[in-house]
RNA sequence: GCGAAAGUGGCGGAAUUGGCAGACGCGCCAGACUUAGGAUCUGGUACCGAAAGGUGUGGGGGUUCGAGUCCCCCCUUUCGCACCA
């Protein structure tokens, strides 16, 4: 054992090591209980940043833990290594994107390896290999056998920037995940995936993983989904048979409906303007307003003014009879409902202000339940429309100005005039979801190309399972136009019918790299599978994932897809369960101080404020690095980088390696013997070190890594001010100490395995950490305090201390407490009120 | 605009059910050892005050013997959603 701490050379001989003996390998013969630790992961962009080693950090410290705690742990890595920027760099540089991404993979692989983080490197995946993305075309074509993938043409989203569609999720807030660009909207023919069908499910399962996943993600989620209680209601269109369908949560407000909005793209605004002298007007209205919204209306910060053209026609509200005009506007969306709504303005906020602007009636139909209105509620006739109303009236009340239904509650009208509706067969109750079905198709080259072949006489027809995979050719040409480059490709497109032997055309899309990451992680427990994606009885023995860990970047695009391919793979008979993952953990970002400004960013090329994980490595090694990035926050805050910071972790760990090699002798010379005495030299450390063996052990379950570390340091502390001279010590010293040191070495390990393989070593046990370690046990009775100091309050101030013992009755308590010199000083010349005493804890003496 | 979360030393952050505020680290100060120190070790470090003592968890109020923690109002920051009928 050297002297000194040299970080290279520990952890150049344990990564040789857990190399060499397969340390991390793990199979499904092994009897232990599993524990699936997972990462999200990454794109091989050529190089790990500080937000990745935060995330492989946070998932090794529990991978070890779990490990040394008996578990059976598998913790896999992988390539997300289908997208954009392989595309792009074979665009401007020529590089094939295969070798791009391989040689992006190979050094980020060292990269781990020199981090030294603990996959299990033999179930190694890759997105953009054959013999994965193979299972990718093979689900899709599951989906399309079920009616759940399927192509139509729609308004799309496109990123202009990237020549590419969006999904929804994709282009939330208006704009691209990727590149920020404003999405622009376009006419295209399609893949999606029936999301939809699962809507429901995806709210309705968050209840298994209420208390698992962080709140934020599964408001996200909810909110994406975005289910929403009511009604359909249809409105005949005057003097035709045509029916104008809406959707409304307000049913109870209809009595005060005074119009109905079409949106812009609605498809009925042609056939109701046949014969109209308006219909030149209405059409170049709605023109303008879909070119609007083409060149991304929705990506400006302001709200667009409503705007809107009454288009002469009428429709009839089915509850009243009342004819009221019918408008087309810019405000009502087609993606949503049934881009028809009625116009109430009394009870929306939207509606109010398009009814001012266009000097509509405004025809209040609720009235506020209140004890000075109650004459109201017991006057179902009142009508007050003499005062103008300021604001909508957007809350639940009691019915007015509805005829009979006038006097109800919001509550009862909603449910029984859906009924009534339904009854009449003008409508009924319903349910509508935010979240659109998930498109799919790719005008890209780098990405699993979608399996189907179009003939001119059989139509689209799926690609048999036997000829998976269709692969990508090595001779794309790469113009960087916005067509997919596989169109260009002839050997590619060129194929003949599987079901009529003519010649047919292959779909030039490839799939979105979220469908490729949809999934990896039931990969991983049967990566070289070459006859199914994953064997069943195989993937029943590692999933669900225990433990996900990643940014929250991803809270509605990879979460979302990953638990609805879940629920499909459970409807096919792949998996057993609804969700994937029992527990997630969000971390948060890695940020640095951009030079000559007080901002905290995140670590980026452009910025220039990232720090290097290889240049740490090399000036303070991985341990230090990883020990830092676990401490310095918890893991869900944000991480500022300081340097100071890691040097503080070198610090720590050089000291700790420092005391190891004074004590690694004497240790190592003198046997461990058991039963050996508490004495009162020991007691104090002895206790320390299952304190902390207790707090660290329910730390590491509650996942507070920062303050394990902090705890770890007060350990080490303690066994500084021990004090013992290695030379001399007593067997009784020895032993405590030896029970520290170990204790302490085995709850590094998670942090800085190298130097805890190193340390374990010294402290004389062969064969590594995971042979001959275990995690250290809490002896409650050690851990006790024998002595507890009992703070003393006088009227709530912190006054003076007395000693008690841990089993010291409250009338005892009271007693020292009011016998002590400074308290008696305190009450003296008072009348003491009361005594609070709390057992253990405190005693306040409340004095007048 | 709507919604959610969070505001604790110079900094990152600790603090069971309301019960000693500031653990641990960084930084800073002093000292030791050194040819030297951006190494190492020791001690100190919330604020005011010479001290006794007092004041302190964004601001204001409240509940309580006792509030960083619970309740109300306000301010600030961050994040999410932004015409979802």
């Amino acid at each position: 054992m050297d002297e000194k701490y040299f970080p290279e050379k520990i952890e150049k001989k344990w990564q040789q090591h857990w190399d060499q003996t397969k340390a991390f390998q793990v199979t499904e013969a092994d009897p232990r209980p599993k524990y699936y630790a997972l990462e999200m992961l990454p794109y091989p962009s050529g190089f790990l940043h500080m937000g990745h080693v935060r995330n492989y950090a946070i998932g090794d410290a529990l991978s070890w833990y779990k490990r040394l705690q008996g578990f059976n742990v598998l913790h896999p890595i992988g390539w997300d290594s289908f997208g954009q920027p392989a595309e792009q760099a074979a665009i401007k540089r020529g590089v094939n994107p295969r070798d791009w991404t391989e040689e992006n993979i190979a050094h980020m692989r060292g990269q781990m390896l020199r981090l030294g983080i603990s996959y299990d490197w033999s179930r190694e995946i890759a997105a953009h290999r054959p013999e994965y993305y193979k299972w990718d075309q093979w689900f899709f074509l599951k989906m399309f056998e079920r009616g759940l993938a399927y192509k139509k043409k729609s308004p799309v989203n496109w990123c202009p920037k990237e020549g590419t569609v969006l999904s929804n999720e994709q282009s939330s807030g208006g704009v691209c995940w990727r590149c920020g660009a404003a999405v622009e909207k376009r006419e295209l023919e399609q893949w999606f995936l029936r999301t939809t069908n699962y809507a429901e499910q995806l709210v309705a399962d968050i209840k298994q993983i209420a208390d698992t996943w962080p709140d934020k993600v599964l408001k996200r989620q909810s909110d994406w989904v975005g289910r929403s209680e009511g009604a359909f209601i249809d409105f005949a269109v005057k003097d035709t048979d045509k029916k104008i369908r809406v959707f409304t949560t307000r049913i109870d407000t209809i009595y005060g409906a005074t119009s109905v909005v079409l949106s812009a793209e609605h498809p009925l605004i042609d056939e109701l303007l046949v014969d109209s002298p308006l219909k030149e007007q209405v059409m170049t209205f709605a023109e303008k307003v879909k070119s609007a919204k083409a060149i991304s209306a929705r990506a400006a910060e302001e709200e667009v003014e409503k705007e809107g053209i009454n288009t002469g026609v009428l429709a009839i509200n089915p509850f009243s009879g009342e004819s009221i005009p019918v408008w087309v506007a810019n405000y009502v969306l087609i993606e949503y409902g049934t881009g028809a709504v009625m116009s109430v303005p009394a009870h929306d906020e939207r509606d109010f202000e398009f009814a001012q602007k266009y000097s509509l009636p405004i025809r209040r139909v609720i009235e506020r339940i209140s004890h000075e209105q109650e004459s109201i509620a017991h006057d179902p006739t009142h009508e007050d429309q003499s005062t103008a109303m300021p604001h909508a009236f957007t809350e639940y009340g009691i019915l007015v100005n509805s005829g009979n239904w006038s006097g109800l509650i919001s509550e009862n009208a909603i449910t029984t005039m859906a009924e009534h509706a339904k009854a009449k067969g003008f409508g009924e109750a319903a349910v509508t979801y935010r979240i659109r079905d998930w498109g799919v198709s790719r005008q890209r080259f780098w990405g699993a190309p979608v399996p189907i072949i179009y003939c001119a006489k059989c139509g689209v027809v799926p690609v048999p399972e036997a000829d998976l995979p269709v692969k990508l050719p090595d001779n794309a040409e790469f113009t960087g136009t916005g067509e997919s480059p596989l169109a260009g490709v002839p050997e590619f497109v060129n194929t003949t019918c599987p079901k009529c032997d003519g010649p047919a055309r292959r779909d030039t899309d490839t799939m979105d790299t979220f469908v490729d990451s949809s999934w990896y992680f039931f990969r991983y427990c049967d990566p070289r599978n070459d006859s199914a994606a994953f064997d069943p009885e195989i993937a029943k023995q590692w999933t669900p994932v225990d433990q996900y860990i990643g940014g929250d970047s991803h809270a509605v695009m990879h979460l979302i897809y990953t638990r609805f391919w879940t629920k499909f793979m459970r409807d096919i008979g792949l998996v057993s369960f609804d969700e994937p993952v029992k527990r997630l953990l969000t971390q948060g970002m890695v940020t640095n101080r951009v030079e000559g400004t007080d901002d905290w960013k995140a670590m980026s090329k452009s910025l220039g404020n990232g720090v290097d994980p290889d240049e740490m490595i090399a000036a303070f090694g991985a341990d230090a690095a990883r020990l830092f990035v676990l401490f310095a926050a918890p893991v869900e805050n944000e991480l500022r980088w300081l340097e100071s910071g890691i040097e503080g972790a070198v610090r720590f760990l050089r000291r700790v390696y420092t005391m190891v090699w004074r004590w690694h002798e004497r240790l190592t010379n003198v046997a461990n013997e058991n039963g050996i005495e508490t004495t009162a030299a020991t007691r104090s450390l002895r206790r320390k070190t299952h304190q902390t063996i207790a707090k660290v052990t329910s730390d590491f379950d509650a996942l507070h890594l920062n303050t394990i570390v902090a705890a770890l340091m007060e350990l080490f502390n303690e066994l500084t001010d021990f004090n013992a001279d290695p030379v001399s010590a007593s067997a009784e010293d020895t032993f405590a100490v030896r029970e520290a040191l170990e204790a302490l070495v085995l709850m590094l390990a998670p942090f800085s395995p190298h130097i805890a393989e190193e340390l374990w070593e010294q402290l004389g046990h062969s064969g590594g950490l995971l042979k001959s370690g275990r995690w250290p046990q809490a002896d409650a009775e050690l851990a006790k305090q024998d002595e507890l100091e009992i703070p003393v309050q006088v009227n709530g101030k912190l006054r003076s201390r007395v000693l008690a013992l841990p089993s010291v009755t409250e009338d005892e308590l009271r007693t020292a407490a009011l016998n002590d010199e400074k308290i008696k000083a305190l009450i003296d010349g008072h009348e003491v009120v009361k005594v609070i005493v709390v057992p253990q804890r405190l005693v306040n003496v409340v004095i007048r």
